[in-house]
DNA sequence: GGGATCACG
DNA sequence: ACGTACGTGATCCCG
């Protein structure tokens, strides 16, 4: 047999894609993950089997024959989620276009199709490999038919592999008996019910001795256990109906030709575009591949780029580059900190390398283009925040910055999870390259850019100045669209460099009392480890939830432990509660505040501290949140503690540089609530604050029906949380787990709310309502966030999509605001020759170092900036704090 | 690499 | 009836 054809079992395959691999959704809301994680699987085993033919086989919805056998068959089983019934025509569009043939017949399983199309290729001698992720169809496997099973874990495939031979030495019993087996112990998921009290140990004892269910029941007598043995009398019917609901048939109606399976033109035009739509980037390249002997499309049009050899030839054009009036996009290639080159990319030049090489070392090709980064030339960048921190380091101080494709990128739309150069090509250039991941790979294996060949590297470093270069004018003109001018060029674009400079700049730690702090706390540790260990008797690891749980709940017997995916929950909710039932419980959580503290954040900063400065640079990213707002890791400087005291001294070790300096600490008081004020134009809310009325009072005075001034701690409190939960679009069923009070009371709360600020509520209404009609929220700012959610069929994620209709603009604008006090800040420090600088951002906070002489003007400049980086219809209130250390100014 | 937990606004 | 508040990042365990 020269020929083979692979038969695939489509829904099982598609069922273990999607739960496989996390949901995704194309531009449109499209949900994609189980077509792409089936192609994943599909491709995978073409390129392993290299079959001649291929047939996909499908179910279809609709009672069969085995229905019609046994009322309940499969009556246990949910129906498929709906994020996955919805991609089943998209992959059968797919699958046509690719012409890739597929059977699907009603009456019959997928399975029932498998078996006949195994039967009938063997007959004309075309060799059969069947693909399912269901183990029924192992009773298919013979000498020379083989069963591959994937699997789908962690992105990765891996598959099982059946001859009839496999599956006696995994199983014990040949093929055949597969069935038999099946049939006697019943099969829970599609409620086949086999014989009660035999299980699959059982089963195979009995077929390996008896071989079939017939004949097992006619030698009942002799079979053990003896319960075994009974049952197998009194449910003899059920078993032989069982058998039958098991047995895959092999002679349903359909017709095999074989020509129609045929493997052949699958990588047409037709397909790539559907592929192209459903933004299955990885899979493009293997069309091209595929593709590459024929005609050359638009994307394989032949580029040429350019690596200067020569100091004379690599200066003069850097010259001249630096006298353009017309923009110049660039590519600093770097490595671990090592410069390789750079590329330039113009209207008149795709692509031209400077290298780094033997004649031109990394200071000379610094040196030959500091000019250019000097000039009025305009740049277009790709993350110019790397760029001006790596310059910096020589001296060099990035000039007349234009546009940054990344950050351009994120503004369009803000839910990607990374704005490489390849994303960026693939959306707005509609041209799909490899992502430096396929080109390096990952982990211990990843290839060094430096070991590129100078060809390579040419290649390399071009395309993606020329990326940006074209990619930046269809980013424009869709940011006006967008209505995002202001937001891109007057805030974005402008806070690149201020995050550099607070990036630059750093901030002091107090490493001798750090370390003293630290060692406080492992005294602790120490302290509650023996404790713990004593209390539960033994010694365990504390850290690990499910030992704990282990302890806590089976051990100890304590209750109410909630299960979660894996096991027990140990999180505070749940130990909470259990504090008086058992002395440990108050030690564990005891040592989990010491140990988060000593871990994440003393040894955390050590880690990450400068050695020479006493400094942390912490990165600030500023295209990741779906919101707006920036953030910021190694270290990341805005979750340091400070709700409990014991983590709040932690702030004393951030310390201004020296003793010229002090800290002047700014934020916002209330800014979402303002926000909200100002969106929903709420008259209440508005005159609240614009008397300066304390707005949690107020809320509580009119939610639990009581004189303003009558208002008690514990009520205020508890509006506080109502206040909250209404931004983030929260119901009655949280608040009152977060209030402790039942669920009516918290669902009058929140209507009570709602009576008190009719406005936010239709508000409320009518964002949701807006995001979606256009499939996104905005800002203030026309900041926009996509949100696929809201058309989504399940419950539960178009109400998710719901919330962030109404959180996002709140938490966004708040975001917008800030930034634009950030700009201005930065800009008024620099414009009046401060030795003051900004170097912090907390979303609703900003720390200046200041010069001791220069507090007063800083606490003037922070007061100002910030009140006025909006006009809102309420005052935008600021706290304003100074000290030797955070703790101190904040 | 994903889940659990917990730190912040 | 569904499960149940938005946005982040770091550390640890475990398969």
């Amino acid at each position: 047999m020269n020929e083979k054809i692979m038969l695939v079992d489509g829904n099982s395959i598609i069922n273990r894609a999607f739960y496989g691999i996390p949901i995704l959704t194309n531009k449109d809301g499209l949900y994609t993950n189980a077509v792409y994680g089936f192609l994943n699987i599909l491709f995978k085993l073409i390129d392993e089997e290299k079959p001649t033919h291929i047939a996909i086989c499908f179910d279809v919805p609709k009672p069969t024959f085995r229905h019609e056998k046994f009322a309940d068959y499969k009556g246990t089983r949910k129906g498929m989620p709906d994020e996955l019934r919805e991609q089943l025509p998209t992959l059968k569009q797919l699958l046509t276009k690719m012409n890739i043939k597929m059977f699907e017949l009603e009456g019959f399983e997928a399975d029932d199709l498998l078996g006949t199309l195994c039967a009938e290729s063997l007959a004309v001698d075309v060799l059969p490999v069947v693909i399912s992720g269901d183990r029924d169809l192992l009773q298919l496997a013979t000498d020379v038919v083989k069963i591959r099973i994937p699997k789908t874990k962690a992105g990765k495939t891996e598959v099982e592999d059946y001859y009839a031979q496999n599956v006696v030495e995994k199983y014990g019993v040949t093929p055949q008996q597969f069935i038999e087996v099946k049939a006697l112990m019943g099969d829970a998921s599609d409620n086949v019910p086999g014989v009660p009290g035999i299980g699959e140990k059982t089963a195979v004892k009995i077929i390996q001795q008896y071989e079939s269910v017939e004949q097992a029941i006619e030698h009942a007598a002799d079979v053990k256990p003896k319960k075994a043995s009974e049952n197998l009398v009194e449910f003899r019917e059920q078993a032989i109906l069982s058998k039958e609901l098991v047995t895959i048939i092999t002679n349903a109606p359909i017709t095999f030709i074989k020509e129609e399976t045929l493997f052949a033109n699958v990588f047409n035009a037709d397909a790539y575009e559907m592929f192209k739509a459903l933004e299955f980037k990885s899979m493009l390249t293997r069309f091209e591949n595929e593709n590459k002997n024929k005609k050359a499309d638009s994307n394989a049009e032949a580029v040429t780029y350019h690596c200067m050899g020569s100091r004379k030839e690599a200066a003069d054009y850097v010259d001249a580059l630096a006298k353009q009036s017309e923009p110049v996009a660039y590519q600093i290639v770097q490595e671990d900190n090592q410069l390789l080159g750079i590329s330039f990319s113009h209207a008149n030049d795709r692509g031209t390398l400077i290298r780094v090489g033997d004649e031109m070392r990394d200071a000379d090709v610094i040196e030959m283009t500091k000019p250019f980064f000097e000039s009025e030339a305009k740049k277009i960048a790709h993350d110019a925040k790397k760029d001006i921190v790596f310059l910096k380091k020589y001296g060099i101080t990035l000039k007349q910055l234009q546009f940054d494709t990344m950050i351009a990128g994120y503004i369009l739309n803000a839910t990607n999870d990374t704005y490489a150069y390849n994303d960026i090509a693939y959306d707005f250039l509609q041209e799909s390259f490899l992502s430096e991941e396929e080109l390096f790979g990952k982990g211990k294996s990843k290839k060094k850019i430096a070991d590129l060949s100078e060809a390579e590297l040419t290649d390399f470093a071009c395309r993606q100045s020329d990326i940006s270069f074209r990619a930046s004018g269809e980013m424009m003109r869709k940011l006006s669209e967008h209505n995002q001018d202001q937001l891109y060029f007057e805030i974005e674009l402008p806070l690149i460099h201020v995050l550099a400079d607070m990036e630059m700049y750093g901030i002091k730690i107090d490493k001798p009392a750090l370390t003293v702090y630290g060692e406080e706390l492992s005294k602790h540790i120490e302290q509650l480890t023996t404790e713990i260990y004593w209390l539960a008797g033994e010694e365990f690891n504390i850290n690990s939830p499910k030992q704990m749980g282990v302890i806590l709940f089976e051990k100890l017997g304590l209750k109410g432990g909630k299960k979660t995916k894996t096991g027990y929950s140990t999180s505070v909710e749940v130990l909470e509660p259990l504090k008086s039932k058992h002395e440990i419980v108050d030690k564990i959580l005891d040592y989990r505040t010491y140990v988060k503290l000593k871990s994440t954040y003393v040894d955390g900063l050590l880690n990450v501290m400068d050695a020479e400065s006493d400094k942390v640079y912490s990165t600030f990213n500023q295209a990741i949140t779906a919101t707006g707002r920036i953030s910021s890791t190694e270290p990341n400087l805005q979750n340091i503690p400070i709700k409990i005291e014991l983590g709040r001294r932690l702030r004393k070790c951030f310390i201004p540089t020296n003793d010229e300096y002090v800290f002047v600490d700014a934020d916002y008081s209330q800014i979402e609530l303002r926000v909200l004020a100002h969106m929903s134009q709420d008259e209440t809310l508005i005159n609240a604050f614009k008397e300066g009325q304390d707005i949690h009072r107020l809320t509580a005075s009119q939610v639990f029906h009581i004189p303003f001034e009558m208002v008690n701690s514990n009520q205020r409190s508890n509006a506080k949380a109502v206040n909250f939960g209404i931004v983030y679009g929260m119901g009655g069923f949280s608040l009152s787990q977060d209030l402790g009070i039942t669920k009516k009371e918290a669902d009058r709360y929140i209507e009570g709310y709602f009576e008190k600020y009719p406005m936010v509520k239709v508000y409320l209404d009518e964002t949701v309502a807006r995001a979606k009609q256009t499939g996104f929220a905005e800002t203030i700012f026309h900041r926009r966030r996509q949100i696929p959610e809201l058309n989504a069929s399940n419950f539960m994620t178009r109400a998710f999509g719901e919330r962030i209709a109404m959180n996002m603009p709140v938490q966004g604008s708040a975001a917008d605001i800030i930034k634009i006090a950030m700009v201005k800040v930065g800009r008024r420090l620099k414009e009046e020759n401060m030795k003051s600088t900004l170097i912090l951002q907390v979303h609703d906070e900003l720390l200046v170092e200041a010069q001791r002489d220069e507090v007063d003007k800083v606490k003037e400049i922070l007061a100002e900036e910030m009140a006025h980086a909006v006009t809102l219809l309420v005052p935008i209130d600021i706290d304003v704090h100074e000290g030797n250390s955070w703790y101190e100014a904040h």
